[in-house]
DNA sequence: TCACATTTGTTCGTATGTATC
DNA sequence: CGATACATACGAACAAATGTG
Protein backbone atom coordinates (compact mmCIF):
# COMPACT_ATOMS: atom_id res chain seq x y z
CA UNK A 1 0.00 0.00 0.00
CA UNK A 2 1.38 2.83 -1.49
CA UNK A 3 1.39 6.14 1.47
CA UNK A 4 -1.44 8.98 0.42
CA UNK A 5 1.62 11.95 0.37
CA UNK A 6 3.19 9.61 -2.83
CA UNK A 7 0.00 8.85 -4.37
CA UNK A 8 -0.19 12.70 -4.48
CA UNK A 9 3.41 13.09 -5.62
CA UNK A 10 3.16 10.59 -8.41
CA UNK A 11 -0.09 11.85 -9.38
CA UNK A 12 1.53 15.53 -9.70
CA UNK A 13 4.18 14.28 -11.84
CA UNK A 14 2.10 12.11 -14.28
CA UNK A 15 -0.30 15.50 -14.85
CA UNK A 16 3.08 17.10 -15.19
CA UNK A 17 4.57 14.96 -17.82
CA UNK A 18 1.62 14.82 -19.88
CA UNK A 19 1.66 18.39 -19.57
CA UNK A 20 -1.35 18.92 -17.91
CA UNK A 21 0.36 21.04 -15.16
CA UNK A 22 2.49 23.31 -17.22
CA UNK A 23 4.76 25.72 -15.98
CA UNK A 24 3.85 28.78 -14.41
CA UNK A 25 0.66 27.13 -13.48
CA UNK A 26 -0.58 28.13 -9.85
CA UNK A 27 -1.04 25.40 -7.58
CA UNK A 28 -4.19 25.18 -5.71
CA UNK A 29 -3.65 26.16 -2.04
CA UNK A 30 -3.32 23.59 0.40
CA UNK A 31 -6.46 24.15 1.65
CA UNK A 32 -7.79 23.24 -2.02
CA UNK A 33 -5.85 20.30 -2.14
CA UNK A 34 -7.05 18.72 1.05
CA UNK A 35 -10.63 18.90 -0.47
CA UNK A 36 -9.54 17.20 -3.43
CA UNK A 37 -7.40 14.69 -1.89
CA UNK A 38 -9.84 14.35 0.98
CA UNK A 39 -6.57 14.38 3.75
CA UNK A 40 -5.40 16.13 6.04
CA UNK A 41 -3.31 19.62 5.42
CA UNK A 42 -0.21 17.44 6.92
CA UNK A 43 -0.76 14.95 3.99
CA UNK A 44 -0.65 17.32 1.71
CA UNK A 45 2.48 19.33 2.56
CA UNK A 46 4.53 16.58 2.83
CA UNK A 47 3.53 15.81 -1.06
CA UNK A 48 4.24 19.70 -1.88
CA UNK A 49 7.49 19.61 -0.03
CA UNK A 50 9.08 16.77 -1.93
CA UNK A 51 7.88 18.18 -4.94
CA UNK A 52 9.64 21.45 -3.72
CA UNK A 53 12.41 19.74 -3.11
CA UNK A 54 12.92 18.12 -6.69
CA UNK A 55 11.71 21.03 -8.22
CA UNK A 56 8.56 20.71 -9.25
CA UNK A 57 7.14 23.67 -7.58
CA UNK A 58 8.54 26.58 -5.99
CA UNK A 59 6.86 27.41 -2.40
CA UNK A 60 7.08 30.56 -1.06
CA UNK A 61 5.36 31.62 2.36
CA UNK A 62 1.90 33.62 1.60
CA UNK A 63 1.36 33.15 -1.83
CA UNK A 64 0.46 30.04 -3.60
CA UNK A 65 3.16 27.75 -5.28
CA UNK A 66 3.74 28.00 -8.86
CA UNK A 67 4.71 25.05 -11.16
CA UNK A 68 8.44 25.04 -11.96
CA UNK A 69 9.81 24.61 -15.58
CA UNK A 70 11.84 21.35 -14.60
CA UNK A 71 13.41 20.95 -18.12
CA UNK A 72 15.85 23.12 -16.80
CA UNK A 73 17.09 21.52 -14.23
CA UNK A 74 16.78 17.59 -15.27
CA UNK A 75 20.27 16.36 -15.31
CA UNK A 76 21.32 12.94 -16.57
CA UNK A 77 24.44 12.17 -15.05
CA UNK A 78 24.47 13.72 -10.93
CA UNK A 79 20.93 11.44 -10.82
CA UNK A 80 22.02 8.14 -11.15
CA UNK A 81 20.94 7.95 -14.58
CA UNK A 82 22.00 4.57 -16.76
CA UNK A 83 23.60 4.53 -19.85
CA UNK A 84 20.55 3.15 -21.77
CA UNK A 85 17.87 5.83 -19.96
CA UNK A 86 20.51 8.71 -21.50
CA UNK A 87 20.34 7.12 -24.84
CA UNK A 88 16.64 6.84 -24.58
CA UNK A 89 15.84 10.21 -23.35
CA UNK A 90 18.27 11.81 -26.02
CA UNK A 91 17.25 9.87 -28.70
CA UNK A 92 20.72 8.55 -29.18
CA UNK A 93 22.19 6.50 -32.58
CA UNK A 94 24.50 4.37 -29.55
CA UNK A 95 25.03 0.19 -29.49
CA UNK A 96 26.47 -1.74 -26.80
CA UNK A 97 29.35 -4.07 -26.90
CA UNK A 98 30.32 -6.12 -23.53
CA UNK A 99 33.76 -7.46 -23.85
CA UNK A 100 33.92 -8.65 -20.83
CA UNK A 101 32.30 -10.44 -18.41
CA UNK A 102 33.59 -12.17 -15.73
CA UNK A 103 34.32 -13.48 -11.90
CA UNK A 104 36.88 -11.21 -10.64
CA UNK A 105 39.69 -13.46 -9.90
CA UNK A 106 43.29 -11.97 -8.33
CA UNK A 107 42.86 -7.57 -8.18
CA UNK A 108 43.38 -7.16 -4.44
CA UNK A 109 42.74 -3.71 -4.91
CA UNK A 110 39.05 -3.97 -5.54
CA UNK A 111 39.00 -5.92 -2.83
CA UNK A 112 39.83 -3.62 -0.73
CA UNK A 113 37.56 -0.85 -2.25
CA UNK A 114 34.39 -2.90 -1.39
CA UNK A 115 36.40 -3.74 1.79
CA UNK A 116 35.32 -7.47 1.54
CA UNK A 117 36.93 -10.98 2.50
CA UNK A 118 38.24 -12.75 -0.52
CA UNK A 119 35.59 -15.10 0.14
CA UNK A 120 32.77 -12.69 -1.73
CA UNK A 121 32.84 -12.86 -5.43
CA UNK A 122 33.17 -9.80 -7.29
CA UNK A 123 31.85 -9.68 -10.61
CA UNK A 124 33.38 -7.82 -13.48
CA UNK A 125 31.82 -6.11 -16.87
CA UNK A 126 33.43 -4.38 -19.51
CA UNK A 127 31.45 -2.34 -21.71
CA UNK A 128 32.13 -0.25 -25.01
CA UNK A 129 29.30 2.09 -25.82
CA UNK A 130 29.32 3.25 -29.45
CA UNK A 131 27.13 6.60 -30.43
CA UNK A 132 27.15 7.62 -33.99
CA UNK A 133 29.34 4.91 -34.81
CA UNK A 134 32.10 5.23 -32.81
CA UNK A 135 33.16 3.79 -29.70
CA UNK A 136 33.75 7.11 -27.38
CA UNK A 137 33.11 5.58 -24.08
CA UNK A 138 34.33 2.56 -21.73
CA UNK A 139 32.50 1.13 -18.90
CA UNK A 140 33.90 -0.68 -16.55
CA UNK A 141 31.96 -2.17 -13.33
CA UNK A 142 32.32 -4.37 -10.00
CA UNK A 143 29.44 -5.83 -8.79
CA UNK A 144 28.99 -7.86 -5.61
CA UNK A 145 27.82 -11.18 -6.79
CA UNK A 146 25.43 -11.52 -3.89
CA UNK A 147 23.58 -8.44 -5.03
CA UNK A 148 23.06 -9.39 -9.00
CA UNK A 149 20.85 -12.40 -8.97
CA UNK A 150 20.88 -13.85 -12.68
CA UNK A 151 22.51 -11.37 -14.48
CA UNK A 152 24.47 -12.30 -17.41
CA UNK A 153 25.82 -11.36 -20.84
CA UNK A 154 22.47 -10.66 -22.81
CA UNK A 155 21.05 -8.57 -20.11
CA UNK A 156 24.71 -6.69 -20.01
CA UNK A 157 24.54 -5.83 -23.13
CA UNK A 158 20.55 -3.81 -22.21
CA UNK A 159 20.07 -2.46 -19.33
CA UNK A 160 21.30 -3.39 -16.01
CA UNK A 161 19.55 -0.88 -13.87
CA UNK A 162 16.71 -2.03 -15.47
CA UNK A 163 16.97 -5.34 -14.39
CA UNK A 164 18.35 -5.18 -10.58
CA UNK A 165 16.05 -2.50 -9.91
CA UNK A 166 12.43 -4.16 -11.83
CA UNK A 167 13.17 -7.79 -11.88
CA UNK A 168 15.24 -8.13 -8.56
CA UNK A 169 13.29 -5.09 -6.83
CA UNK A 170 17.02 -3.41 -5.42
CA UNK A 171 16.61 -0.15 -4.25
CA UNK A 172 19.76 2.14 -5.63
CA UNK A 173 20.07 4.99 -3.32
CA UNK A 174 23.12 6.59 -4.34
CA UNK A 175 26.19 7.51 -5.50
CA UNK A 176 29.79 8.99 -5.18
CA UNK A 177 31.56 10.03 -8.27
CA UNK A 178 35.09 11.58 -8.64
CA UNK A 179 35.46 12.84 -12.28
CA UNK A 180 39.51 13.21 -13.39
CA UNK A 181 41.01 14.16 -16.59
CA UNK A 182 43.70 11.25 -17.61
CA UNK A 183 45.93 9.84 -19.92
CA UNK A 184 44.59 6.76 -22.06
CA UNK A 185 45.61 3.78 -20.77
CA UNK A 186 46.25 0.17 -22.93
CA UNK A 187 42.83 -0.90 -22.43
CA UNK A 188 41.52 2.31 -24.01
CA UNK A 189 43.94 2.59 -26.32
CA UNK A 190 42.51 -1.18 -27.33
CA UNK A 191 38.77 -0.77 -26.76
CA UNK A 192 38.17 3.51 -28.07
CA UNK A 193 38.30 5.41 -31.06
CA UNK A 194 40.93 7.73 -29.72
CA UNK A 195 42.19 10.46 -31.61
CA UNK A 196 46.01 11.75 -31.34
CA UNK A 197 46.09 14.21 -28.33
CA UNK A 198 42.58 13.13 -27.11
CA UNK A 199 42.67 12.55 -23.03
CA UNK A 200 40.18 10.88 -20.77
CA UNK A 201 37.32 11.99 -18.91
CA UNK A 202 37.08 9.34 -16.19
CA UNK A 203 34.18 9.31 -14.02
CA UNK A 204 34.16 6.43 -10.84
CA UNK A 205 31.20 5.62 -9.28
CA UNK A 206 30.77 4.31 -6.28
CA UNK A 207 26.74 3.30 -6.13
CA UNK A 208 25.41 2.52 -2.65
CA UNK A 209 21.96 0.26 -1.82
CA UNK A 210 19.55 2.28 0.67
CA UNK A 211 20.99 0.85 3.78
CA UNK A 212 24.17 2.18 2.81
CA UNK A 213 25.38 -0.87 1.31
CA UNK A 214 28.42 -0.45 -1.62
CA UNK A 215 27.24 -2.66 -4.13
CA UNK A 216 29.16 -1.25 -7.41
CA UNK A 217 31.93 0.62 -8.15
CA UNK A 218 32.07 1.95 -12.00
CA UNK A 219 34.98 3.76 -13.91
CA UNK A 220 33.44 5.09 -17.14
CA UNK A 221 36.13 6.47 -19.24
CA UNK A 222 35.01 8.82 -21.94
CA UNK A 223 37.00 10.52 -24.63
CA UNK A 224 37.81 13.76 -23.19
CA UNK A 225 36.28 16.06 -26.25
CA UNK A 226 33.08 14.35 -26.80
CA UNK A 227 32.37 14.77 -23.01
CA UNK A 228 30.03 16.49 -21.14
CA UNK A 229 28.73 16.34 -17.38
CA UNK A 230 26.08 18.20 -16.26
CA UNK A 231 25.72 18.74 -11.94
CA UNK A 232 23.16 20.19 -9.62
CA UNK A 233 24.35 21.99 -6.85
CA UNK A 234 22.98 23.09 -3.92
CA UNK A 235 24.31 25.41 -1.35
CA UNK B 1 13.00 33.66 15.91
CA UNK B 2 14.67 30.77 14.49
CA UNK B 3 12.06 27.05 14.76
CA UNK B 4 12.52 24.81 17.28
CA UNK B 5 13.42 21.83 14.67
CA UNK B 6 15.94 23.89 13.25
CA UNK B 7 17.80 24.01 16.44
CA UNK B 8 17.77 20.76 17.23
CA UNK B 9 19.44 20.22 13.84
CA UNK B 10 22.02 22.76 14.72
CA UNK B 11 22.26 21.13 18.10
CA UNK B 12 23.45 17.97 16.45
CA UNK B 13 25.55 19.31 13.99
CA UNK B 14 27.17 20.70 16.42
CA UNK B 15 27.96 17.95 18.01
CA UNK B 16 28.65 16.28 15.21
CA UNK B 17 31.37 18.41 14.42
CA UNK B 18 32.90 18.52 18.05
CA UNK B 19 33.07 14.68 18.15
CA UNK B 20 30.80 14.47 21.25
CA UNK B 21 28.59 12.63 18.62
CA UNK B 22 30.62 9.46 16.55
CA UNK B 23 29.94 7.72 13.67
CA UNK B 24 28.22 4.61 14.56
CA UNK B 25 26.26 5.62 17.63
CA UNK B 26 22.88 5.11 18.16
CA UNK B 27 20.45 8.11 18.52
CA UNK B 28 17.90 8.14 21.35
CA UNK B 29 14.29 7.24 19.86
CA UNK B 30 12.28 9.15 18.95
CA UNK B 31 9.64 9.47 21.85
CA UNK B 32 13.09 10.10 24.14
CA UNK B 33 13.78 13.16 22.17
CA UNK B 34 10.81 14.31 22.81
CA UNK B 35 11.53 14.51 26.25
CA UNK B 36 14.88 15.98 26.02
CA UNK B 37 13.95 18.80 23.45
CA UNK B 38 10.40 19.08 25.27
CA UNK B 39 8.41 18.80 22.01
CA UNK B 40 6.44 17.06 19.79
CA UNK B 41 7.17 13.97 18.21
CA UNK B 42 6.22 16.07 14.70
CA UNK B 43 8.74 18.46 15.77
CA UNK B 44 11.96 15.48 16.30
CA UNK B 45 10.45 13.87 13.28
CA UNK B 46 11.11 16.72 11.34
CA UNK B 47 14.61 17.71 12.67
CA UNK B 48 15.72 13.93 12.08
CA UNK B 49 14.48 14.15 8.47
CA UNK B 50 16.73 16.99 7.52
CA UNK B 51 19.71 14.93 9.04
CA UNK B 52 19.01 11.81 7.30
CA UNK B 53 18.56 13.92 3.66
CA UNK B 54 22.20 15.07 4.50
CA UNK B 55 23.67 12.21 5.56
CA UNK B 56 24.27 12.39 8.92
CA UNK B 57 22.03 9.57 10.23
CA UNK B 58 20.59 6.65 8.73
CA UNK B 59 16.94 6.00 9.60
CA UNK B 60 15.36 2.42 9.28
CA UNK B 61 12.06 1.56 10.46
CA UNK B 62 11.68 -0.68 13.56
CA UNK B 63 15.28 0.05 14.43
CA UNK B 64 16.84 3.17 15.94
CA UNK B 65 18.60 5.78 13.97
CA UNK B 66 22.75 5.63 14.02
CA UNK B 67 24.83 8.13 12.89
CA UNK B 68 26.84 8.11 9.72
CA UNK B 69 30.44 8.76 9.07
CA UNK B 70 29.82 12.01 6.81
CA UNK B 71 33.20 12.62 5.97
CA UNK B 72 33.05 10.40 3.40
CA UNK B 73 29.91 12.60 1.64
CA UNK B 74 31.40 15.32 1.87
CA UNK B 75 32.14 16.82 -0.87
CA UNK B 76 33.29 20.57 -1.82
CA UNK B 77 32.14 21.38 -5.52
CA UNK B 78 28.52 19.85 -5.77
CA UNK B 79 27.36 21.53 -2.75
CA UNK B 80 28.28 25.42 -4.33
CA UNK B 81 31.71 25.93 -2.62
CA UNK B 82 33.50 29.11 -2.59
CA UNK B 83 37.22 28.12 -3.31
CA UNK B 84 38.14 29.93 -0.03
CA UNK B 85 35.88 27.61 1.72
CA UNK B 86 38.00 24.88 -0.27
CA UNK B 87 41.29 26.28 0.98
CA UNK B 88 40.17 26.81 4.66
CA UNK B 89 38.99 22.91 4.19
CA UNK B 90 41.77 21.74 2.79
CA UNK B 91 44.55 23.69 4.24
CA UNK B 92 45.88 24.61 1.07
CA UNK B 93 48.92 27.01 0.20
CA UNK B 94 46.68 29.25 -2.37
CA UNK B 95 46.55 32.60 -3.20
CA UNK B 96 44.11 34.53 -5.70
CA UNK B 97 44.83 37.14 -7.71
CA UNK B 98 42.07 39.72 -9.51
CA UNK B 99 43.00 40.45 -13.03
CA UNK B 100 40.43 41.79 -14.15
CA UNK B 101 37.25 43.61 -12.35
CA UNK B 102 34.87 46.28 -14.83
CA UNK B 103 31.73 46.48 -16.53
CA UNK B 104 31.03 44.16 -19.25
CA UNK B 105 30.22 47.40 -21.94
CA UNK B 106 30.56 44.51 -25.57
CA UNK B 107 29.13 41.23 -25.03
CA UNK B 108 25.64 40.52 -26.15
CA UNK B 109 26.48 36.84 -25.21
CA UNK B 110 26.35 37.17 -21.96
CA UNK B 111 23.27 39.33 -21.99
CA UNK B 112 21.68 36.75 -23.82
CA UNK B 113 22.78 34.23 -21.10
CA UNK B 114 21.84 36.31 -18.40
CA UNK B 115 18.40 36.88 -20.65
CA UNK B 116 18.32 40.78 -19.80
CA UNK B 117 18.08 43.79 -21.68
CA UNK B 118 21.44 45.96 -22.08
CA UNK B 119 20.34 48.43 -19.58
CA UNK B 120 21.27 46.49 -16.98
CA UNK B 121 24.76 46.07 -15.78
CA UNK B 122 26.82 43.13 -15.78
CA UNK B 123 30.52 42.74 -13.37
CA UNK B 124 32.70 40.98 -14.89
CA UNK B 125 35.65 39.52 -12.56
CA UNK B 126 39.02 37.45 -13.23
CA UNK B 127 40.95 35.95 -10.60
CA UNK B 128 43.98 33.65 -11.02
CA UNK B 129 44.22 30.82 -8.24
CA UNK B 130 47.54 29.33 -7.07
CA UNK B 131 47.91 26.75 -5.64
CA UNK B 132 51.38 25.64 -4.30
CA UNK B 133 52.91 28.16 -6.29
CA UNK B 134 51.02 27.44 -9.57
CA UNK B 135 48.97 29.04 -11.52
CA UNK B 136 46.28 26.32 -12.02
CA UNK B 137 42.54 27.89 -12.04
CA UNK B 138 41.09 30.70 -14.13
CA UNK B 139 38.08 31.76 -12.61
CA UNK B 140 36.15 34.11 -14.83
CA UNK B 141 32.86 35.83 -13.47
CA UNK B 142 29.91 37.91 -14.43
CA UNK B 143 27.11 39.09 -11.42
CA UNK B 144 24.33 41.15 -12.39
CA UNK B 145 25.36 44.54 -10.74
CA UNK B 146 22.00 45.18 -9.23
CA UNK B 147 22.76 42.31 -6.77
CA UNK B 148 26.30 42.72 -5.69
CA UNK B 149 26.43 46.16 -3.88
CA UNK B 150 29.34 47.49 -3.09
CA UNK B 151 31.57 44.27 -3.96
CA UNK B 152 34.98 45.65 -4.95
CA UNK B 153 38.09 44.04 -5.98
CA UNK B 154 39.46 43.72 -2.32
CA UNK B 155 36.76 41.70 -1.50
CA UNK B 156 36.91 39.92 -4.73
CA UNK B 157 40.69 39.02 -3.52
CA UNK B 158 39.23 37.25 -0.73
CA UNK B 159 35.25 35.58 -0.26
CA UNK B 160 32.71 37.43 -2.68
CA UNK B 161 30.35 34.30 -1.44
CA UNK B 162 31.46 35.41 2.84
CA UNK B 163 30.32 38.76 1.52
CA UNK B 164 27.14 38.31 -0.79
CA UNK B 165 25.63 35.87 1.98
CA UNK B 166 27.07 37.75 5.51
CA UNK B 167 27.19 41.44 4.22
CA UNK B 168 24.17 41.40 1.81
CA UNK B 169 22.34 38.71 2.99
CA UNK B 170 21.86 37.48 -0.34
CA UNK B 171 20.20 33.37 -0.09
CA UNK B 172 21.87 31.84 -2.92
CA UNK B 173 20.07 28.53 -3.51
CA UNK B 174 21.81 26.44 -6.25
CA UNK B 175 23.40 25.83 -9.46
CA UNK B 176 23.39 24.20 -12.21
CA UNK B 177 27.02 22.92 -13.93
CA UNK B 178 28.13 21.60 -16.73
CA UNK B 179 31.81 20.30 -16.68
CA UNK B 180 33.69 19.58 -20.66
CA UNK B 181 37.58 19.22 -22.03
CA UNK B 182 38.46 21.90 -23.97
CA UNK B 183 41.97 22.85 -25.69
CA UNK B 184 43.46 26.05 -23.98
CA UNK B 185 42.22 29.33 -25.20
CA UNK B 186 44.59 32.34 -25.57
CA UNK B 187 43.38 33.58 -22.60
CA UNK B 188 44.38 30.57 -20.87
CA UNK B 189 47.74 30.41 -22.12
CA UNK B 190 48.44 34.44 -20.79
CA UNK B 191 47.22 33.65 -17.26
CA UNK B 192 48.10 30.12 -16.31
CA UNK B 193 50.94 27.97 -15.60
CA UNK B 194 50.32 25.34 -18.70
CA UNK B 195 52.52 22.32 -19.86
CA UNK B 196 52.57 20.96 -23.25
CA UNK B 197 49.55 18.92 -23.79
CA UNK B 198 47.74 19.82 -21.00
CA UNK B 199 43.94 20.96 -21.65
CA UNK B 200 41.83 22.30 -19.89
CA UNK B 201 39.12 21.13 -17.55
CA UNK B 202 36.18 23.81 -17.94
CA UNK B 203 33.20 24.27 -14.94
CA UNK B 204 30.24 26.46 -16.42
CA UNK B 205 28.16 27.60 -13.51
CA UNK B 206 24.64 29.14 -13.60
CA UNK B 207 24.24 30.52 -10.09
CA UNK B 208 20.61 31.06 -8.57
CA UNK B 209 19.13 32.82 -5.56
CA UNK B 210 16.30 31.18 -3.88
CA UNK B 211 13.33 33.06 -6.20
CA UNK B 212 14.99 31.01 -9.16
CA UNK B 213 16.62 34.34 -10.48
CA UNK B 214 19.95 33.30 -12.16
CA UNK B 215 22.32 36.44 -10.66
CA UNK B 216 25.50 34.60 -11.57
CA UNK B 217 27.60 32.63 -14.32
CA UNK B 218 30.69 31.55 -13.46
CA UNK B 219 33.63 30.10 -15.76
CA UNK B 220 35.80 28.18 -13.41
CA UNK B 221 38.84 27.18 -15.75
CA UNK B 222 41.04 24.36 -14.68
CA UNK B 223 44.39 22.81 -15.89
CA UNK B 224 43.61 19.19 -16.18
CA UNK B 225 46.23 17.44 -14.94
CA UNK B 226 45.40 19.03 -11.43
CA UNK B 227 41.59 18.88 -11.82
CA UNK B 228 39.40 16.56 -9.77
CA UNK B 229 35.61 17.29 -9.28
CA UNK B 230 33.22 15.28 -6.56
CA UNK B 231 30.01 15.01 -7.02
CA UNK B 232 26.88 13.35 -4.55
CA UNK B 233 24.37 11.66 -6.85
CA UNK B 234 20.79 10.29 -5.93
CA UNK B 235 18.44 8.22 -7.62
C1' DT C 1 7.23 -20.30 15.66
C1' DC C 2 4.61 -17.00 17.93
C1' DA C 3 3.38 -13.11 20.80
C1' DC C 4 4.79 -8.81 22.50
C1' DA C 5 7.18 -4.44 23.22
C1' DT C 6 9.73 -1.00 20.88
C1' DT C 7 10.65 2.07 17.11
C1' DT C 8 9.87 4.43 13.03
C1' DG C 9 6.21 5.61 9.23
C1' DT C 10 1.73 7.64 7.97
C1' DT C 11 -2.37 10.26 8.79
C1' DC C 12 -5.63 13.13 11.07
C1' DG C 13 -7.14 17.26 13.76
C1' DT C 14 -6.17 21.65 15.75
C1' DA C 15 -3.92 25.93 16.98
C1' DT C 16 -0.91 29.72 16.30
C1' DG C 17 2.78 32.41 13.79
C1' DT C 18 4.26 34.95 9.71
C1' DA C 19 4.40 36.62 4.93
C1' DT C 20 1.73 38.47 1.00
C1' DC C 21 -1.84 40.92 -1.26
C1' DC D 1 -6.34 46.52 8.15
C1' DG D 2 -8.31 42.05 7.04
C1' DA D 3 -8.25 37.89 4.26
C1' DT D 4 -5.51 34.37 2.39
C1' DA D 5 -1.69 31.15 2.21
C1' DC D 6 2.24 28.92 3.82
C1' DA D 7 5.23 27.65 8.28
C1' DT D 8 5.63 25.76 12.78
C1' DA D 9 4.08 23.09 16.61
C1' DC D 10 1.34 20.03 19.55
C1' DG D 11 -1.38 15.76 20.49
C1' DA D 12 -3.24 11.39 19.16
C1' DA D 13 -3.98 7.11 16.72
C1' DC D 14 -2.84 3.26 13.94
C1' DA D 15 0.40 0.71 10.55
C1' DA D 16 4.65 -1.59 9.49
C1' DA D 17 9.24 -3.25 10.57
C1' DT D 18 12.34 -5.08 13.99
C1' DG D 19 14.22 -7.52 18.00
C1' DT D 20 13.33 -10.41 21.97
C1' DG D 21 11.69 -13.81 24.99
Amino acid sequence: MTPKYKKIIDSFIKDYDNNNILPGDTLPSENELMKEWNCSRDTVRKAMTVLAERKYIQKSQGQKSTVLNRKEYEFPVSRITSFQELVKKRNLNASTEVVKFEIVNKSHYIYNLFNVPKSEKILEIIRIREIDNEKIILDKDFFLEKYIGNLNKEIAGGSIYEYLENELGLKIDFAKKTITVEKPTKEDLKYLDLKKDTLIANIESFTYLEDNILFQITYSRHRSDKFKFFDFAQR
